[in-house]
DNA sequence: CTCGCCTTTTTACGTTGTAAATTTATTACG
DNA sequence: CGTAATAAATTTACAACGTAAAAAGGCGAG
């Protein structure tokens, strides 16, 4: 029991306890994360996590921000290993989608949870920018090849909304298992040909 | 207090104890309905719900039931009064923004909570194939008169899958408050013009 | 009236998040 | 080198949760 805690005892403890709380969400689902369940499986006792996050809220803000880098790093991989304009645009949307499906516990935690004060983590706020900037920079590029014709944010936000839509409809079981990976493949098809320049 | 409970009786609870459960959920939150405030709000004690549901799960199952019937009746209502194909599938569209954003609680229960084992609840099956019924047969019309191109069920799913993308991108606080009614609106049109014939 | 049964309530248990008090271990100082 | 101070960790405790089990209350049949 060192005496005092220098800060990087402090990080050591928070990322080891995410790691856990991460596990137990992805395998048993979230209602088995539980401070005293995190707290066995770090072999400490139930109030010792007090000492390092705030409240059971703050340990859920920080697993969401390490979800939200993990998922821009997964997009931001996709950017640039992908070459031209069109392969780039593609190459996001499956990494999107395979991101949601490997973590669904994870993406629900990013997106369905609304958070009531937000505000309050600006890790996870920057963390939720930082994975929305791959996307909007594919639609960039393609308004500037004169592919796509429009706003970007708002073109930006159809084919975010055209993946969570497919996605979420999936991980809530309304759609036939495996599907939603084809539908937004259709939709993003679908969306392409509708925001050309001549339509 | 009635000796024998006749099947009415018992309808009539389950009915009242829902209505109390759908105005604690939209007023104070899912976390606010709790078994013991549902008694209480019912005037009795909090084991006396359990006489008429089995358990909290099958209380949720109902609310949520009532919330597909009812958003089933505002979709069938927007497709009954509207004139025209393009109208019915467009006023079909606005009903289901409209009625996520009336209810946002009921829309969330309705759809992010993957309850467990829904097929156990015959009436939540039937309320929700309901629901989505409308929504494919405005496509079909739509198909019948060559404005759209392509299987009906897909295309259907492209645009639930739209509306439900951009409604719960909002509702999550994801998307500037009051962006997704436009957003909806212009990935509809996008779509039917990447859907068209011709495309 | 009384017996038996159906409904309702009371009581109780295990689990949750976490506040408060207590214990433990380390460091600074006389 | 003890010893007091202090930070970290644990233990204990509480209110609220879902609900099982036991107790109580009220009505119809004999």
């Amino acid at each position: 029991m060192p005496r005092v805690l220098s800060e990087s005892d402090v990080a050591d403890f928070r990322e080891r306890l995410c790691q856990v709380a991460e596990k137990l969400f992805a395998e048993k689902g979230p209602d088995a994360v539980t401070m005293r369940q995190l707290a066995a499986e770090l072999g400490v006792s139930p109030m010792t996590p007090y000492r390092y996050f705030a409240d059971k809220e703050d340990i859920l803000a920080a697993v969401r921000t390490n979800g939200f880098n993990r998922f821009a790093d997964a997009l931001e991989g996709a950017y640039a290993s992908a070459r031209g304009v069109r392969a780039k645009g593609a190459a996001v949307g499956e990494a999107y989608v395979t991101f949601a499906f490997e973590h669904p516990q994870t993406y629900k935690a990013m997106f369905d949870l609304n958070q009531p004060h937000e505000e309050n983590y600006p890790d996870l706020v920057a963390a939720a920018l930082r994975a929305r900037a791959t996307q909007t920079s594919y639609v960039k590029d393609l308004i500037a090849e004169g592919i796509l014709a429009g706003d970007p944010e708002e073109i930006g936000r159809m084919f975010w909304a055209a993946a969570h839509g497919a996605v979420g409809l999936e991980l809530a079981g309304k759609l036939p298992a495996g599907t939603a990976r084809g539908l937004h493949r259709h939709m993003n098809g679908a969306l392409a040909k509708g925001l050309r320049p001549g339509a």
